[in-house]
DNA sequence: TCACGGTCATAAGGATCCACTATCGGGGTC
DNA sequence: GACCCCGATAGTGGATCCTTATGACCGTGA
């Protein structure tokens, strides 16, 4: 005795083709299961909506009211549906992305090309920023997904390992340390370094190394970006440090590009979601672009045997809350 | 696996109120219930819509987005069905009659008053016209209901009894045939007759019933309105032949009103209505004040037991199909 | 005039759905 | 650590819905 959208459409057939035969055909439905329906919502309403006739049936002047109404309403409805419906196949939607200045010039220009090609109707809006800003932006719901340094934050956050890479050494080929495969950290520690401004991820990684060595990093130069210390480089002026997947260092071919260590810097990058939060299509889209794009790094990257982000579109069972 | 209007309106629920426990409160179902329809909403859109929390729950990116487009389509749909439910319940609507004219002034006006005490927010939109066309107004649906003679006319249109009324002599009391209780024909006859145009039913009436005694009617003077007669009347220029039930005759208290015959002229005045349609709520409404007001004319019109015009309102069993 | 093809309505049976009760698992709090 | 609140799950009984089969009625054409 309720109001029912079945009914509404079986109705909207009906008066639309001024037969139950005919509505029934469309609605892949009995006509007897078509009248039932209609007599249904006429009992809801209190109200005779179409008249039966020998030839088929006719609005009454209360259907015909409601026909009118109900045309826009169900076709709008349709639209809404079809259109989250897009969202859920990926057709439609954007993925909000704050990540790291190495992984935005580096993984994530490959990434987005692959997702491009599979998806080729997705969006990425992208924040670059450091790791702890990148914590707080995903926490606070502005971006869907964050790229970061893997530092295991507490609360809801949930990281879930992408690649690993390594601190390179950028330096002339004629420099003695270049003829080495591996950069000793007490080697460096004499030559003038070219490094990023402290707030940076990586410039962080290598002043733990070095302080886990005992030693003061006294760099000779800090900036900004990547690109400005490799141009530093290029001009002789030091020795860049440089995470390995940073797309800058493409930027100077002359240069040699060397390993630090043994045992190295290397640092975990991944990907940062809120915990008992599902991710939007567009975004969970982003991260399987961006774990194929990573899993052609080699060595792969070492990660559990289930992919730890689950596909909200598959919703049985659906993910647990965050634990 | 279909979008349903009550999972909708669930969905809408939780996302309002944050919390499906409340929900199914506010829904009067139990929170298992809710879950389950909220499960299978998210089935039928392949989207995760609801991010569970420990503290009830959250819509996700698409979930808002739902919930922003479903809000005012869901109180759209709701106006309209209430609006189409007010309609029902006589609470709104106008009826569409086509009277004769010594109806309209006779027996209408009452019945609109019965109608506005017991249903005050409907509306009567009046035609006035002769018989003929009273049926064809009814039949080509410009009307919901007719009061005309009844004439028996055949194809769709279906003629329900209303009050049974005869044709007076209008005369001064000072005149010879006032005397006589009723007035054959066969006196009239050589008399000032003061008739309607020959279009009005009543006319005819008059003109078939002079020609069954075999006699041709010569009116002294012809009219439209039934109020001109009788002011012709009044300045005593003949006899008008005028409907008992017109309210007309009361203009003319000081003049005599005789029935004519035996057999006098009589008249069956009768709902007209299409067969196989039924009436919308107010013209139901508008009928029935209609047959209250003609059963307090005496004598009470002979009925069938069980009124020809069903309720629409009522509907089961629905009214069978044309005859 | 009678059979036929069309309409919608009805009835009965079986599958499906749905909401309820009872219970569980997890998180937060005192 | 013992509650309390949250949502998820399982199982069951009842309502719902669709299907097939059939009926009543109308219009048409042989």
């Amino acid at each position: 005795m309720t109001v029912t959208l079945k009914g509404l459409r079986a109705f909207s057939s009906v008066a639309r083709l001024g037969s139950f035969t005919r509505a029934a055909g469309l609605l892949h439905i009995t006509q007897p299961a078509l009248t039932v329906q209609i007599r249904q919502l006429e009992a809801a309403l209190g109200l005779r909506l179409l008249d039966r006739t020998p030839h088929g049936a006719e609005p009454t002047a209360a259907g015909r009211e409601l026909a009118r109404s109900l045309e826009p309403l169900l076709r709008e409805l349709d639209q809404t549906v079809s259109s989250l419906q897009d969202l859920a196949a990926r057709r439609r939607g954007a993925a909000r992305l704050a990540a790291l200045p190495s992984v935005a010039s580096g993984l994530l220009p490959p990434a987005m090309a692959r997702l491009r090609a599979t998806h080729p109707e997705l969006h990425v809006r992208l924040h670059e920023a450091v790791t702890g800003q990148i914590y707080e932006m995903v926490r606070a719901g502005q971006v869907d997904l964050g790229i970061a340094t893997d530092l295991k934050p507490g609360g809801e956050l949930t990281v879930d390992p992408l690649f690993r890479d390594q601190i390179l050494a950028l330096l002339p080929p004629d420099h003695p340390l270049a003829e080495r495969k591996a950069i000793p950290l007490a080697l460096l520690a004499g030559e003038r370094l070219l490094l990023l401004e402290p707030d940076s991820s990586i410039r962080r990684l290598v002043d733990d190394a070095f302080a886990r060595e005992g030693r003061m990093v006294t760099p000779a130069q800090e900036a900004v970006h990547s690109g400005t210390l490799v141009g530093m480089a290029q001009a002789g002026l030091g020795i860049a440090l440089l995470p390995s997947t940073a797309a800058e260092l493409r930027m100077a071919p002359e240069l040699a590009a060397r390993p630090l260590g043994p045992p190295g810097i290397h640092r975990m990058v991944g990907l940062v979601r809120r915990g008992g939060r599902s991710l939007p299509p567009a975004a969970e889209a982003l991260a399987e672009a961006l774990r194929a794009e990573a899993a052609l790094l080699a060595p792969p990257p070492r990660r559990p045997p289930n992919p730890p982000l689950r596909r909200a579109a598959r919703l049985s069972p659906p993910p647990r809350r965050a634990g």
